[in-house]
DNA sequence: AGGCCCTCCTGTAAGC
DNA sequence: TGCTTACAGGAGGGCC
């Protein structure tokens, strides 16, 4: 999926376009996502005034007066802002039309994604309470993954991809950020020095930020709110590059499977 | 509580 | 060539 990346690149592309903009209508054209599209919001939303466009983890919220719309883009969802006129995706399912005629259209192949309503207190969502801090944020530190990551057994890479440690990293950047700090994804999280724990930091902090001023990675079905794929896939260290070599040491990178998803690292460089 | 596995889908590519 | 199988950027829920 659209990891922070994406979804922040997503973000940036659709908020100055849709703020301040009035709802005309909502229409649904498949309601059957990883839950189902409320009904409700038929009735909700139309009127209702858009007056931000925010981000929590890989959720992009829609604030009205009336309460949030939340979207989760899920593994293969992208949201683009077209003329309404425009025609209809196959995989668009859901549709946001604005009264200057133009559409938000959330078009998503495997139907992973989501489509919300959060009401009025967002943040006590059942998906948003108890999410773990921003990585880009500063309460985000070496010190915080050190103390919490105490008697835990579980891979790093796990580790970081647990919302709940850490909010908005998948596989592709927690990969990339593993390999950028020197650390081998199977090691165990309870395992790693506090000092690795700050680089670390600093390595995932890097990667997202250069990975949304590229406009986040399209390896398939990504795309931005233009509908032009990111460019960070050709910035790719590690994931994807099995049997290529490393380019820190030039050895085979390797690939296995951890937790039912791989893993890609340089045994030379990842301790 | 923590950790691991399954599941929801479609599309693509590899393998035979 | 064509069929079958594996795999893919997520992550909640259930189970041990």
């Amino acid at each position: 999926m659209p990891e922070l990346p994406e979804v922040e690149t997503t973000r940036q592309g659709i908020a100055p376009l849709v703020e301040n903009q009035t709802i005309a209508k909502i229409v649904i054209h498949q309601a059957k996502l990883r839950w189902p599209i409320p009904g409700s919001l038929r009735q909700k939303l139309p009127g209702q005034s858009i007056r931000s466009v925010t981000r929590r983890a890989k959720y992009l919220l829609f604030n009205t007066s009336a309460g949030t719309l939340l979207i989760h883009l899920g593994m293969s969802g992208s949201l683009r802002l077209v003329p309404q006129t425009t025609p209809r995706d196959t995989h668009d399912h859901f549709e946001l039309v604005l009264t200057n005629r133009n559409s938000l259209r959330l078009r998503d192949p495997r139907r992973f994604g989501a489509v919300l309503w959060a009401g009025e207190q967002p943040e006590q969502h059942k998906l948003l309470a108890g999410l773990g801090p921003e990585p880009l944020e500063h309460h985000f530190t070496g010190d915080y993954l050190y103390r919490c990551s105490r008697r835990r057994t579980r891979a790093i890479r796990d580790f970081l991809l647990d919302g709940h440690v850490v909010a908005g990293i998948g596989n592709i950047y927690a990969n990339e950020a593993l390999f950028t700090a020197g650390i081998r994804p199977t090691r165990p999280a309870g395992r790693i020095s506090r000092d690795r724990y700050q680089k670390l930091v600093r390595a995932i902090r890097s990667t997202l930020r250069r990975a949304i001023k590229a406009g986040g990675t399209s390896i398939r079905d990504f795309r931005q709110a233009d509908g032009r794929p990111g460019y960070f896939q050709h910035s790719l260290k590690i994931y994807g590059k099995k049997g290529e070599p490393c380019p820190k040491c030039g050895q085979k990178i390797r690939a296995v499977k951890l937790t039912n998803r791989t893993v890609f690292f340089c045994t030379h460089c990842q301790l």
